[in-house]
DNA sequence: GCAGAATATGTTACCGCTAACATCGCATGA
DNA sequence: TCATGCGATGTTAGCGGTAACATATTCTGC
């Protein structure tokens, strides 16, 4: 790929305060001791008012960023979580990082990402890298991992919160919401509305798995059947969903109730059946999930299920603050999901 | 939101060992001094084969995970990069972000992403928050701001890439492309095509401002005219495209070619265009920003201007390991656009 | 066989901050 | 008046690594 290089003269920095300031320099400036300008920085309402503000003047003057690498080591608190998460590529996991992350900036906490991706493994070797930071609490996507990481993490004391999943076990606090409850809601949905002939697109990716667990299982304990399934590849995007309808095409019965791992497969699918001609909702019914803003803004409007993603990122934070200040115990909460029928069942 | 709370037995933890082994520990099994640990892990050629598995071994054994904070502490190299974005949820930052985070990854940095809004004012206090970390190097998106943090930056002797601006004089190292000649391009693109009622709905957002000027400039230059324009709220997603169009309709000539600040914008229009009977192209044609999935993949497929995003990512983590490594001088790297022509126009 | 270099390992002294404890000064009440 | 207590500040001793230098040990070539 062409590109231009272009270089310019270094501008002439300005004497150079921080690089080299440090507590002691505020303090000799402010005329006390280091301790006294650290406790101005992380427990104000110990020192004196007037001591405080010579404090802050001299921090000023002197342009003095505290290090928090060394205020770390000292103290055994870093002040920050790891947040290990697939990718952010996609609304799923991007709403719940946004708020975790800001309800925890509040708290004076700074959230380092890691993206694992979908290759398994990649997470075990992040979570031991990152560990090495010493974060005061980590948040896992998922619920289930190995014996391994899970001794590490246990061996580690950090406290865990792992979102998106239900698991039974949870490494330490859990908050998600029952997928394959969800897939079954799903059929139920599609049976309620008179429904005999399903069919299903779900993502390789063991959250999809359960749900997809659920409906499948709905469908057929209700005596009804499946007419056509297909695994597409995690993270499943508007084209794997428009191959996917392709692919299963002719299995498809002249009323078909299509259920797609997401918003995104779904939209592919509807896009798809608009090109074959084949008639949403008549011919084939669809619902996605994640209540994407593309279910809602695309006209139609599809039928999706929403999961309240910005939730799930801001009590995973409040969990992990309760956790860390030791006030709450192991446990998991469960949020509801909620099927909104719109233009394409 | 009704929720459950579960609750359960703390599992019984093994012994712990890693909360408290450290490097002494690993030296003391592995008979040898901390400092060879330290050379196995850090620069495992100046140690012997022999004793390098000793100590492995040793490592295996106790379950030692390295303290990074006191070793960043001791050689005042943190070993990560701070990356500042105005948010995730746009492909447009994540796609460079994910793969700066790749790049770096390998050269064994962690990233840490913080993320700060559209909202005036975030940028300053997350750079300075995250300064106390003392990152290695920094991401930083756009070029422009204000002199205290330039200081700040230059104080703090830390290499910086800002990615997606063009701006004559970058704080570092600066990765981008040229909106406004990008804007300009859009607008010969359809000058080319014989149009001569000109509308744009542009994000409120400096680069967009500048895409947006580029391709005001041209119209009114090249003596035609610009029929409609609207600023739209950052970040501008499918709705704000839609209800934009809305707000423009009346405005529209028979034969209109519109610029959308990015294809969520683009969406939006042509979707609200489907449902007033506006035919695409032929009564609006219409160019979106960015090559998101959705140009390509939703029907039809609608032009739009490609920037290479994931190369930006890259090469901002070259540059900015080069800067790490004084290799590089500051300067400018600036990445060419492509018009995508697709069904729209 | 030996000086001199190259390689492998050990020793010392911090990195910049804060926990924990010590001290000081002053208000309080008997 | 003095012990008592409390709030404000200072002092000491690390936190767990690694840079830099010192010290073996082995390898060269002549």
């Amino acid at each position: 790929m062409a590109r231009i290089k272009e270089t310019q003269e270094l501008p002439s920095r300005p004497r150079s305060p921080f690089a080299s300031v440090k507590i002691t320099d505020v303090a000799a400036l402010a005329g006390v001791a280091p301790m006294t300008v650290s406790r101005v920085l992380n427990t104000p309402d110990r020192v004196s008012a007037l001591t405080a503000a010579r404090v802050r003047e001299a921090i000023e003057q002197l342009g003095y960023v505290p290090n928090l690498i060394a205020g770390g080591l000292s103290s055994r608190r870093s002040r920050m979580i790891a947040a290990v998460v697939p990718t952010i590529a996609s609304p799923m996991f991007n709403e719940p990082v946004h708020t975790f992350t800001e309800k925890l900036g509040e708290a004076g906490y700074h959230v380092m990402l890691a993206l694992s991706g979908y290759t398994p493994g990649g997470e075990d070797s992040l979570i031991r890298a990152v560990l090495a930071r010493r974060p005061d609490g980590l948040l896992l996507t998922g619920a289930h991992r190995s014996p391994a990481i899970h001794a590490l993490l246990a061996d580690a004391r950090v406290p865990v919160v792992e979102i998106w999943d239900t698991a039974e076990q949870p490494t330490d606090v859990l908050v998600g919401f029952d997928h394959e409850a969800l897939g079954a809601a799903v059929a139920d949905f599609f049976i309620g509305q008179g429904h005999t002939d399903f069919a299903i697109l779900s993502a390789r990716d063991p959250r999809a798995g359960a749900r997809r667990t659920g409906f499948v299982s709905r469908v057929l304990a209700s005596g009804r059947r499946l007419v056509a399934e297909k695994i597409l590849n995690a993270p499943s995007l508007i084209e794997d969903g428009r191959q996917g309808l392709r692919d299963i095409a002719s299995q498809l019965a002249p009323r078909t109730a299509l259920f797609g791992s997401s918003d995104l497969v779904a939209f592919g699918v509807i896009t798809e059946a608009r090109m074959r001609g084949i008639d949403v909702p008549g011919a084939l019914a669809v619902c996605g999930f994640g209540d994407f803003e593309i279910s809602r803004s695309s006209h139609p409007a599809f039928t999706t299920v929403r999961v309240d993603g910005a939730e799930i990122g801001r009590i995973a934070a409040e969990q992990l603050l309760a956790r860390i200040n030791g006030a709450a115990i192991p446990g998991r909460v469960l949020l509801p999901f909620t099927i909104l029928p719109r233009g394409s069942t």
